[in-house]
DNA sequence: AGCTATCTCTTACAGGTTGTCAAGGTTGCG
DNA sequence: CGCAACCTTGACAACCTGTAAGAGATAGCT
């Protein structure tokens, strides 16, 4: 038996045509619901130089286009996260490291800051929350083992605290109250008072 | 001179039967929205037991409504606010007092979960994140005067990052990765770490 | 009680958006 | 070259928002 009733469609060959088609249609996804979250399947499919309908030949729908262009920022994020050590470097060291790729993330996928647009699927479930806070819930894990972070709070909630204050700090940059560098600032000395400290009793 | 060119129309004389539809509206247009946030007006409107061009003469579009339905519950949580004092409590307990108003508010009102629903007219100027924020602001300025808080941090911005704090243990609670009890107990030990502490050098 | 302004309901329409379908032209690849 | 895959055009149904006019019901005032 080698794969049965899972989720692996044989990855079907595709014409370059195609892929150059849904690669132009991401793009310019990310490009337009990034400043106008609400735009149409037309402004989508005009960016990308493509018929509407061929961008349904593509997608069967407008979540699942979305669904698409997260799972594809998922994988970025992902690689970024990988490329800087975080299972090695010191705590403090890797979790500022972890933030630096969240603004690089945040600044190429400004669509990620408003995480319900549509009304997805599943409102919680998709490829960014289920991938991203288990890497960072690990780095913490190991600083409150090494003693670098308290421990008085579950690993799994400062993880998604962390990753809440930012997005929060972005929103005040795309408020235009605070300056990028102040908010990147504010962010790692909150995230750290967050995390580091011996407030346990 | 007494009011010339201000937003001060004439608070006209309703029939008690329309104040009647309007209050239905809206509590039709909380509790709908507030489970499902893409709901047509249709639904809001057989919901409040009205036809929908009834809304519509109330209310001159959807965004319209929904702006009526923040800044009602902006009025509710401000009333909250006022009835615990939050200017003479030591400054902890005046903090925990605010996050005890914000989870009865956003059990009342879980559409302000996902704030950014249809896309708000201004992203970002509603009613809540004009008028709330100051409140807790003054709060923390005042714990960093008497040097209950730390003061390195500017108080804007702790203000922010603890009601942002407050909807991300909220989220969890929605998505069932933790309990009520949980959840505020975790925001509240957060967001005294967050605010205290001799962290300052 | 009666009158009137106000409110609601019904019916109808225009415009926009999402999905779907079929026919025909074009392009990549063996 | 030839075929299958792909793109495009045009058209369609369904839904939602917003607007409009007229008939009927209701509240408030005299």
């Amino acid at each position: 038996m080698i794969d049965s009733s899972e989720a692996a469609p044989p990855p079907r060959r595709r014409r370059s045509d195609a892929r150059r088609s849904i690669d132009a249609i991401l793009n310019a996804a990310r490009v337009v619901l990034g400043e106008r979250p609400d735009a149409s399947m037309e402004d989508i499919a005009a960016t990308a130089g493509v018929t509407r309908q061929t961008v349904y030949a593509h997608f069967p729908s407008r979540d699942a286009l979305v669904v698409a262009l997260i799972e594809a920022a998922a994988a970025e994020y992902l690689a970024t996260l990988d490329a800087a050590d975080l299972d090695t470097a010191p705590p403090a060291e890797a979790l500022a490291r972890f933030l630096d790729a969240g603004w690089q993330f945040l600044r190429r996928h400004p669509l990620l800051l408003s995480p319900t647009a549509p009304g997805a699927p599943r409102p919680n479930s998709n490829a960014l929350s289920d991938v991203v806070p288990p890497r960072l819930e690990r780095l913490i894990l190991r600083g409150q083992r090494t003693g670098d972070f308290g421990a008085s709070l579950p690993a799994a909630w400062l993880a998604d605290a962390v990753i809440g204050l930012q997005q929060i700090a972005a929103a005040q940059v795309a408020a235009g109250r605070a300056t990028t560098h102040e908010a990147e600032k504010l962010c790692l000395e909150s995230t750290l008072r967050l995390c580091g400290g011996e407030t346990s009793r």
